[in-house]
DNA sequence: ACACAAGTTCGACACGGTGTCGACAGAGCC
DNA sequence: GGCTCTGTCGACACCGTGTCGAACTTGTGT
């Protein structure tokens, strides 16, 4: 058995353990004895628990990256199909990789490259977002309202957390089969809905600054 | 010195510390030394970090059940206003505490206690919020969509992870001075805009089901 | 056939953090 | 003075990580 299969033996079975429990119940040594080899052989193939996560996550933001080439760009002929569309791709993404996002997340807080990785995806999908808002505002079918960038920053994290909550199975949470229209519905309010009240952000000028005072 | 003003010695050198750094970078030896005992003296107070954690937590719970109590309810009057000011309060109490927040975050991976907590201050909010968006809906204020704790979780998921990603200084992140209008403006949309297309969620009958397939 | 190097595996070690235990010290009471 | 209750401490055992050097394998050139 040569090296690569080796070490795509150690994804294999990375893959596998974090389906069934969370990063930290996972050591070096269920890893390495689950793809057969010692604890020290598996660092001749991997520096650390984390670059075995990075390999796992790296593949599926390349996956990301090839379905947003062939994403539907007609976004004027049918928004919500457009919409729906996008979003579930990565529901679907997510949802078959739990375990991998559930890592991410837990990994997030230690290690500054997984950090940065996360958060270089997340910065395309709030450019991509900001663009198509824009282009639905000039061409007169979304109303003005939070910034652009703000809005989609939102939305993004909203669609992050709410993932995160269903690969943890933590509560309280949608319904699994009830989230992508969630979420649909969340988007399409918030980008092409306007509210009946008078300049819910104010319409141009200062902006209002945090109400209220620090001594509370 | 008595072991109060020790209890209290040690919640506040935690405090501090976790305004600096994340909690895995804080040992229960950096605890105990800051408040001036021993490593093992420490667990005479609490039983481990994440029970220092709990209190902290707990005292910013309180807070919040508090400040329910005395919370706006006439929210048919002005409605932007009161959910400015229910927002705002959250925002400004993690904003305050932000090195709370953060570990809180950072311990629900490990800790089912600290999940639990959460849990539950949770739920309390999404409770809240689904009532509220019944009662709009009844009044006529608020027209049909998705169901009103689907959306109620989205949106107060989406509040979690805007603070959580504020808190930890994570990219992308909206500016400070701008979050709470953004998500005023978020929420105000979701609850009370309409969109122009027809049924964005099945107006009754039968839900929708996930529309792609998985060998995509 | 031989030696040599590169590739691969392993056991042993040091480190750092956690939590426990038993010994001990002071304070207040009898 | 002896007792107990409350704190404090040093020492220990444990676990997971990452490193190192020694060994074993395999293929190649001569």
């Amino acid at each position: 058995m040569s090296a690569d299969e080796r070490e795509r033996e150690i994804l294999l079975t990375a893959e596998s353990l974090l389906a069934e429990r969370p990063l930290h119940e996972i050591s070096v040594d269920d890893l390495a004895s689950g793809a057969g080899l010692s604890r020290s052989a598996f660092y001749f193939y991997f520096a650390s628990k984390e670059q075995v996560l990075l390999s796992l996550l790296d593949r599926l933001v390349e996956d990301q990256l090839v379905e947003e080439r062939d994403a539907p760009r007609n976004l004027a002929d049918d928004p919500p199909g457009v919409w729906r569309h996008v979003l579930g791709a990565s529901f679907e993404r997510w949802s078959a990789h739990r375990g991998v996002l559930r890592a991410t997340m837990e990994a997030r807080a230690t290690s500054a490259e997984v950090r940065e990785v996360w958060s270089r995806l997340l910065e395309r999908f709030v450019d991509r977002t900001t663009a198509a808002i824009d282009a639905e505002r000039v061409r007169g079918a979304a109303p003005a309202g939070v910034p652009a960038r703000d809005l989609a920053i939102c939305l993004n994290l909203m669609n992050e957390k709410v993932f995160e909550t269903m690969a943890a199975g933590a509560q309280p949470a949608v319904e699994e089969a009830a989230t992508l229209d969630a979420l649909v519905g969340v988007w399409l309010t918030a980008i092409y809905g306007a509210t009946p009240f008078p300049a819910a952000a104010p319409p141009a000028g200062r902006q209002r600054r945090l109400s209220r005072s620090r001594h509370a």
